[in-house]
DNA sequence: CCGCAGATGCTGAATTTTCAGCATCTCGAA
DNA sequence: TTCGAGATGCTGAAAATTCAGCATCTGCGG
């Protein structure tokens, strides 16, 4: 009986762990938006960790967090999140708000990769 | 001071909402995972209204909720998201996700489609 | 060896979220 | 006009989350 999902400070840690790979709580912390005490982030992430979604490793004197899915697992399963709720499940209409939106400033460069991504795409798919 | 997070079932229902456009209360109801009581939902739409999230509008007898911020500045942000917590920023990377996710299956005129996109960019940025 | 800086574990309370029930209102059918 | 199904508004309690403080432990420099 998981449960998908997250409180508000539990979600902002796993977004936070996420960005970073692996984060001390003390990094965490520092990353918070209108943070609140060191001992409130580290009791959110042991909850975290028990309810299975982090895990930790001692790394000398502290505690180093990193999620147990992997990043791949989680790409996927947020992506399909978006997709399913802003796109209508159509992965060209992401591209295009990609493509779109300012401040990405794909250059030249960029484009040809994504070019060549759909050419692998096409010759995968016969 | 807006507060950026929802908590769990208020992140629930804009999902359903924007899954929608326009919901009424029965009908996110209907969508809700372990779902609780019609009261519990009409309350949490009501303080996302309190709170500007959504708006609504008196349809006959019931309210139609819809969200305050349209689905174009929606994506735009949960994408923005994306790509920072999972992504590197890095567009290319979620086109190369989308691409591979299996249950896609891209269609070779989505990917026509998809290439003319990056045509149109490619003018554009010059 | 001693002591300090910086961790963790734990406890319990404040705050927020979640929820159900009840009183009331509205629309439409009979 | 009357009645009932199906809405809403509101109230207050249950549950979950969020939080801070204190006691304790650990590694390291003096």
């Amino acid at each position: 009986m998981e449960n998908q999902g997250f409180s508000r400070r539990e979600r902002e840690l796993m977004d936070i762990v996420y960005r970073h790979g692996r984060v001390t709580a003390a990094e965490a912390l520092a990353e918070m938006t209108d943070p609140p005490s060191y001992s409130s982030v580290r009791s959110t992430l042991t909850i975290l960790e028990q309810k299975g979604h982090l895990r930790h490793e001692a790394e000398g004197n502290r505690y180093v967090y990193f999620p147990t899915v992997g990043r791949a697992q989680a790409r996927r399963s947020a992506l399909d999140q978006l997709l399913s709720t802003f796109f209508d499940d159509s992965p060209a209409q992401v591209v295009n708000a990609l493509l779109r939106a300012r401040g990405n400033e794909l250059t030249e460069k960029d484009l040809d990769e994504l070019a060549e991504l759909i050419e692998q795409a096409r010759e995968e798919g016969r």
